[in-house]
DNA sequence: CCTCCTCGATACCGATACGTATCCGATACC
DNA sequence: GGTATCGGATACGTATCGGTATCGAGGAGG
């Protein structure tokens, strides 16, 4: 049925009748990702997760021993692939603005998708004390990356604040996804410009220069 | 197995051996508050719920039409419950920071099994175009009600802000929820004075006395 | 005190879930 | 090119789910 090309070399055309088994793993992940977001995780099946990706159960259960398994390493992907994201997009700025904004952009509501799913993963978390190790090790980890360029622009920036670079770190990741709650169901609930706003009055919280 | 004690006047001591109707519907809903919190609507069993409330399915589904039935008259009583809760805390105060605190305390961490019970509420409704209409409504009548309380104190108390009462209600909540979202996995990531700065930084943010 | 009727308990049904045993075709190696 | 192995497909077993039909206890009215 699905058709793929492989071969040591470019121009071999040698005809793969099977993906091979890493691919196979990255598809029903992929498909995991989807399905979880759209029908939360006691409410999708493997076998409607084996189906989006192309296969059946029998591929599901041949790369990950049950459906926790499954899902945990889809958190571990995802964690990975935010916080891969996150620096990528902090990367290049050098502009206060424009780095904030692209860290909430980057943090939240640019796929609705994810804010489904990263709230099933911190449910999960609140009520399974061994998922919650790992999740709070992931959280942990991505506010001390974030803190880590609010504090370069904090040193930076002419702005003058009473706020250390993990408060202000806190405020931004909360306020980010507390909007984005309010916005999903009610889009018209949330004007665009809230965040900058509130980002700016914490930046002139002090003896300022202007 | 369960005797209740009733009749028209007190000292009445009719042996009851079977709760009334209107009591056995307020134990299921109440037993139903806590299991859809603690294991989420899809992982919830109506048999769980009945034995959570000391009955059986066959009571949960003479006082429900379904589970989906249950689930809504859940959240119309949590809903109503929870504006009563803040219209109280917010009836007798007079002075700015101690009504906002009361407010913020009042719409979360109080009660750790809320914030599970509402993202339950919010996922539904991002996920069901017919659930979503009733929680958009009732999210923006909640809006609306605390709104008019931070109407009154910016007219009524010496502070000078940019903001209007609408927006700074917009920001209290998400802020409030971002804020829990962080501290129900990881207690220690946030202090307990984030908030109120953050307030006392937006009610400064104009032309002010200070 | 007796009878009617309400309503929760019980038993059960079809659907569907997760997980597993087995099969068989493709892949890779000799 | 023959062959052993890998891995996804198929089929099934067992458990549990939401929902329903029926039963029978118990409360209220006469």
């Amino acid at each position: 049925m699905l058709l793929v090309v492989t071969g040591a070399r470019a121009d071999d055309v040698t005809v793969r009748t099977r993906p091979r088994r890493d691919q196979v793993r990255a598809r029903v992940l992929e498909a995991a990702r989807q399905v979880f977001a759209e029908r939360g995780f006691a409410g999708a099946s493997t076998d409607q997760v084996a189906a989006a990706a192309g296969f059946t159960k029998g591929a599901v259960y041949s790369n990950f021993g049950s459906k926790d398994e499954l899902f945990l390493a889809l958190v571990e992907a995802e964690a990975a692939a935010r916080v891969d994201a996150v620096e990528r997009a902090l990367a290049g700025t050098s502009d206060l603005s424009g780095a904030l904004a692209a860290v909430g952009a980057e943090l939240a509501a640019r796929d609705p998708a994810w804010l489904l799913l990263y709230l099933e993963f911190w449910q999960r978390a609140v009520r399974d004390p061994g998922v919650r190790a790992a999740f709070v090790a992931s959280r942990r980890d991505l506010r001390a990356r974030v803190a880590e360029v609010v504090e370069r622009f904090l040193g930076a920036h002419p702005v003058h604040t009473g706020w250390d670079a993990g408060s202000l770190t806190l405020v931004l990741l909360a306020l980010t996804n507390g909007l984005a709650l309010e916005a999903l169901p009610d889009p018209q609930a949330v004007p665009a410009d809230v965040l900058p706003r509130v980002l700016a009055d914490l930046l002139d919280s002090a003896p300022a220069d202007r």
